[in-house]
DNA sequence: CGCGGATTGAATCGTTCGTTTGACATCCGC
DNA sequence: GCGGATGTCAAACGAACGATTCAATCCGCG
């Protein structure tokens, strides 16, 4: 045939990287291997032989993307803990900021639009129990125990079981505004940064979650911007 | 032949129960055609049959379930407004309530599992520009819009950009509320009623939306920002 | 050079998808 | 009773799905 053939296993990062844009584009559910193939101008076959299944190549879009988040989360609310010493409980804003900045720095090493890689944390955020691999699973939530167990120190006022329900709706906020953050830049004429959006949820969660509690007993951060990076 | 026939057309209602709890239990991409008529033990030319397409049976389901939550939750809208009278500002609370109030009646007509029309509301919140028809749409647009005008009266001090960044983590919190609220039975060793869930969400969503504002302050003039979050 | 593992390609597997067909059953007004 | 709506049924349609096969090709290494 006399055929050109591409350089070893390129093909298995364009597998990856046109995996990436369409899940992220379309959802997990709706992707074929067809598609992705297609757009990496591979073969079909190629999905099977570099990831055996279909779900597993998934499981590696997966891979790329949570496991860095998770890690640079618990790094950074260890840093906070830290750096507060031993009976001092951090400020709810920074402990929320922990949570959210590792998203960004995510969104900006991954290869993809912003509005792509947003719309992808956010389809792995919003799919538990449904397609992610124990491994994953169990990291997510060793993630928002460890969390919502820091916001319980700032916040000794909040029962417990108050608190989980609270940090149900904070991590619903979070993953609608990574999936519709797009909404943000129709709805209002200007064109708000991912880091003032980011900033602003983490004043709403901040205020949801202090809810109620007298204000001498929380942790407060000052009222300067939690994203400040210019 | 000699095959008893089932009484005329009770199949097109088996087909919506059966289409209603399969798509609420796996999500709208996931069911197909047979699942549906398998379980309401019906023909697969049933539905195209009942419904033209099987989309045609999904929107039938949407429409089952959608407009009377709109509806509801303007008229209690329109009342609140009524009730304070022309220069009045109803509570962020009792605007809230207007908008989640009409769910859990939606949740008790319907004949589903609690746990099921929850999930079923909460999909059906959560697919914007997927699937939904146009009227829908509109729908759900004109209901946010609304609601966003209203709590924007009763927060003039919140500028009308921040409002709808506001409530568009509101609505996200709802949504995952609504379709994770059976973590919270499992979270925690009490098993929370939905009022009282739900209740909590008004009380966190309004401090939220609170966020920053001091008791009395200016009236701001709201511009003509279309509304439309998930 | 030639061997061998690694990778790709075209073709095809069996399955499931949504939809359509046409025969058959039931009901109702005449 | 008869005939046309109205439903239901088994069967089949073409298309798309994930996965597999197997020969062809590439590349490092002897």
């Amino acid at each position: 045939m006399r055929e050109i053939q591409m350089p070893p296993s390129e093909a298995k990062q364009r597998l990856l990287d046109a995996a990436e844009s369409l899940l992220a584009e379309r959802g997990f559910e709706v992707v074929s291997v067809r598609d992705i193939t297609q757009l990496a101008k591979a073969n079909v076959a190629a999905i099977n032989y570099h990831f055996g299944t279909r779900e597993g190549l998934i499981a590696w879009v997966v891979a790329r993307y949570l496991p860095p988040v998770s890690d640079e989360r618990l790094a950074r609310l260890e840093i906070l803990e830290r750096k507060g010493g031993a009976g001092k409980a951090a400020p709810v804003e920074e402990i929320l900021d922990a949570l959210v900045r590792p998203l960004v720095a995510s969104v900006r090493k991954s290869g993809l639009p912003e509005r792509l890689a947003c719309l992808l944390l956010g389809r792995i955020f919003a799919m538990p129990g449904a397609g992610l691999s124990p491994a994953m699973e169990e990291q997510r939530r060793a993630v928002n125990e460890r969390f919502t167990r820091a916001l319980g120190k700032s916040l000794p006022a909040v029962a417990p079981e108050e608190l989980v329900g609270r940090m149900l709706l904070v991590v619903g906020a979070l993953i609608h505004l990574l999936m519709h953050q797009e909404l943000l830049q129709q709805l209002t004429d200007a064109a708000p940064t991912l880091e003032a959006t980011l900033s602003r949820f983490i004043r709403f969660a901040a205020a949801g979650l202090r809810d109620g509690v007298a204000p001498e007993t929380t942790v407060k951060k000052g009222p300067q911007a939690v994203f400040d990076f210019g």
